[in-house]
DNA sequence: GTACATCCTGTAGCCACTACAGGAGCAACC
DNA sequence: GGTTGCTCCTGTAGTGGCTACAGGATGTAC
């Protein structure tokens, strides 16, 4: 059994964040010392382990809650788990499009500011112009 | 001279989120009719368009505020935008390297769940185990 | 015993919005 | 002139996912 500190520092999860977890509900309250501290196992470590790699992925708590529920309930089809994870995976693919174009607009900003006067300036230029074509969000 | 509304809809702004704008300085408080709505001319669209440009590409308001005042002062150098620019592409192309080994992992963990049972998933086994490398933030 | 680390609860702050509540103003039609 | 319905106003509170205290108790090493 080991101690709040020592769970943050083995899944690279803050302590108040893994406070703020048990708060939300999203890792059960842990068993406590006599003088009230928190005691956590092999489990706790997993169940973190898992929530902060899903974080990671980019996964929100709902999605991260509807994963643990369906892992409490094994003889569940993983059909459900595998939407989720699709859903995120095209979200993940969106904001890459996303930012490749945001990498190619600043890159020629960049370029194109000979590093004159402001007011030659393109980067400002280009960002006060009207959008030629909506990024969907 | 345009109400809110108006500018809301030419600049894709939402009507509250000009209003926090204002709040925070990032606009300056326009004029108002003898009833006190808000009157918009060119020069708010403008900044406002600039604005949002900066927000999509991921400028957060202080960098935002940071290219507004030198583009008061347009006699000032170019270089500190493009600065500003530069650090902002070192940001997105961070997030764009950590976004694509997210869309290998859940690529993999997708293909590799076979729709059997959550016991045997791979989404959650791969989520639960220990991390390979860390990815930085 | 004393220094220092670690832990506790509770609350408030962060960012960039977003969503009300509760009211006032305005435009169009009958 | 009345009524409908849209737009706008201020102010406050909520969102997600933390993070940062304050002020104290407990534990460990020397």
């Amino acid at each position: 059994m080991i101690a709040i500190g020592a769970l943050s520092r083995r899944t690279g999860v803050n302590i108040e964040t893994i406070r703020y977890y048990e708060r939300i509900r999203l890792i059960p309250p842990p068993g406590r010392t006599d003088s009230g501290r928190r005691l956590y196992g092999a489990e706790d470590v997993r169940r973190l382990t898992f929530i902060r790699h899903a974080r990671d992925l980019g996964f929100d708590t709902a999605a991260i809650k509807a994963m643990l529920a369906l892992q409490e309930v094994p003889e569940a089809s993983c059909e459900e788990v595998s939407r989720i994870a699709a859903d995120q995976l095209a979200a993940v693919e969106s904001r890459i499009r996303r930012l490749a174009g945001l990498r190619t607009e600043l890159t020629r900003m960049i370029n194109e500011c000979d590093n004159g006067e402001v007011a030659t300036c393109r980067i400002i230029e280009v960002l006060a112009e009207a959008p030629g074509q909506t990024v969907d969000h």
